[in-house]
DNA sequence: CTGAAAGCGCTTACAG
DNA sequence: CTGAAAGCGCTTACAG
């Protein structure tokens, strides 16, 4: 009268205790299966594994956090949905985790230090196997996030944080983008260039305004004459909107620069959409380069000429210093370039 | 030498128990105060909330989730970030959480039923307090879904699902989206109507159709004469992409009708920059309807008309129904339009 | 009004 | 290789 798995159950399974009972075993026994421990017998082990499978028993992810083992659940915390950088990082990060095994647990912040602080708490008292923070709010919270992760030792990566932390943190080095996006302009003959959004005192900003600096070192640039920042202090949103406000000073400007640089593709086609309605045309009266490499980019005429972010990869690294447990320290990618037509040689060549 | 609730406590305070000793109450006093029971004296309730609001301290989500208790989280399902509107629908519905007390965790599922299924179990096992699945994947799954939600007495609410389920449903008008865009484009003079994307086969491309067979009815229009439908059986993605390729075919068409009705602001905007750049004008040659009111329509030139969908007031019902735990029903609401430039008077007027 | 018991589903020691 | 104990942090009965 041995119960035998391909019997039918008598109760629901949704229980350690009632797969074991089910299958004859201990729940000791299938806790181990589900924890990878080595001493089971390889005849019981996959008895119990097709048992699963056949059932559909998925372990409570509840009791495991209670009593201490992996949750297989990763918190990823980010601002806002809104911008669609933001989204595709999102997509993106959801994808390799899953491929890794985990599951990630989206909560927004609106930008709010102290929602940001409360769903680190959350996280942690949830024993997730790992926190992820998208985007660069933490500057206040640092010291409360870092101990927080520390008594709990819940693992974290910073994406793409303003500044330096001492949590490990994955990120773009938004300096070579801005070089690589002038080096581009520099190129097709452009001498005065406009800067939409990028203002040197804001985090962003600030890296690429060292890009900048770095470059004009090295090309003898004058930062002073051939360069001129458009930007609000309150911008609202960093969206079309925006750049057609900021579109509309550089209409205002005694003399006109050849060339456009602008904080990201929505500020670009914004701007780009506001010039051409003005009647200037796109790239022969005016280059425009955007950055983040987005969709909206690639349809509307012309076609932005951006900086892509390799997301892709940036994820990847995320997920594998998670995994990897590494404790602190900072890995940068290197965006590229990608040319559309919104960028021509000065002039109309 | 009773404890005061000045003092400091003497270790970290991270467990009810830990609270109840640095308070000398029991722990069980902590908890009735953190479930609102009412038998506790108001100057000890007082004093265990102002305790736990100046220690910082959060019962444990994963206890009261085991033990059976209000877990103040809700699980959010959908299938993709990629899309805008799913974007703002997102951000709304978390933001209407946060402000009922509740808390967020989203899951992709790519749209596979599979991973679709699995999301759900996942969300059931951890005891959250209720489900919302946005966006239609569920047609497989339904049976599988009801009875795992049932079995869990897990409240759950469908956001613009594909069809009618037995499960509390949330969704927009497409109906009658489709006809206040076309008793718009018909008081501007406009006869004949392609179809961008909205396939009576598909879902929601069948919500709309049903409204356009409506109102021709009403109207005494002949669908076969006056419309045209212009769509791909396996788009790819509902974007601008697929809005450019659609221009073009639109482009070849005989007798090209003087209006165009999109299934979304993306593919409008694609398609609207297509035929821009063949040289029609819009909307003068040609009026360009969109639907979802997406930021993007308001700044492409000229700006999109489109169909808003009212998602502040979507995610308020959908909130209201899981509170109030509605077991079942539709509650559709009216879109609304909001009129742009790229629509005309046929002809230019 | 408050204290002591049982138990939610699991894992990590410890025995056999 | 597998079984029985203790306990993670909480809540919901039941006593006092």
């Amino acid at each position: 009268m041995c119960a035998v798995s391909t019997e039918l159950p008598q109760g629901p399974i949704d229980s350690t205790s009632a797969l074991a009972r089910h299958l004859g075993l201990s729940r000791w026994t299938i806790s181990r299966v589900l924890n990878g421990h080595p001493e089971v017998k390889p005849a019981t082990k996959r008895r119990v594994c097709e048992a699963m499978e056949r059932l559909g028993f998925v372990p409570s992810p509840v009791g495991r956090a209670l009593r201490g083992g992996r949750t297989g659940m990763v918190g990823v915390c980010f601002q806002a949905l809104g911008s669609p950088i933001v989204a595709r990082r999102l997509a993106v990060l959801q994808r390799v985790l899953r491929a890794a095994g985990l599951r990630a647990l989206f909560e927004l912040t609106d930008g709010d230090p102290a929602i940001e602080l409360e769903v680190v708490r959350h996280f942690v008292a949830m024993r997730l196997d790992g926190l992820v923070l998208v985007g660069g709010a933490t500057a206040q919270n640092e010291e409360a996030i870092a101990s927080m992760l520390a008594s709990h030792r819940t693992p974290a990566v910073l994406v793409d944080p303003v500044r330096e932390y001492t949590l490990p943190s994955v990120g773009v080095d938004r300096g070579a983008g801005m070089r690589l996006a002038l080096e581009h302009l520099l190129g097709l003959g452009h001498e005065r260039f406009a800067l939409l959004g990028i203002d040197e005192g804001t985090a962003y900003g600030g890296a690429r305004w060292r890009g900048l600096r770095e470059l004009a070192g090295v090309r003898r640039l004058s930062v002073k004459r051939q360069f001129v920042t458009l930007a609000e202090v309150e911008p609202g949103g960093l969206d079309f909107a925006y750049g057609r406000r900021l579109a509309d000073r550089f209409l205002g400007l005694e003399r006109r620069p050849t060339a456009i640089v602008a904080l990201n593709d929505q500020v670009a086609v914004g701007a780009m959409t506001r010039l051409q309605q003005a009647g200037l045309d796109v790239p022969t009266e005016v280059s425009v380069v955007g950055f983040d490499n987005l969709d909206v980019g690639a349809h509307v005429n012309p076609r932005l000429t951006t900086v892509d972010q390799r997301v892709e990869e940036l994820m990847q690294g995320v997920v594998a210093r998670l995994m990897g447990g590494v404790s602190g320290g900072v890995s940068i990618l290197e965006p590229r370039l990608v040319k559309g037509e919104s960028s021509g040689p000065v002039g109309g060549g």
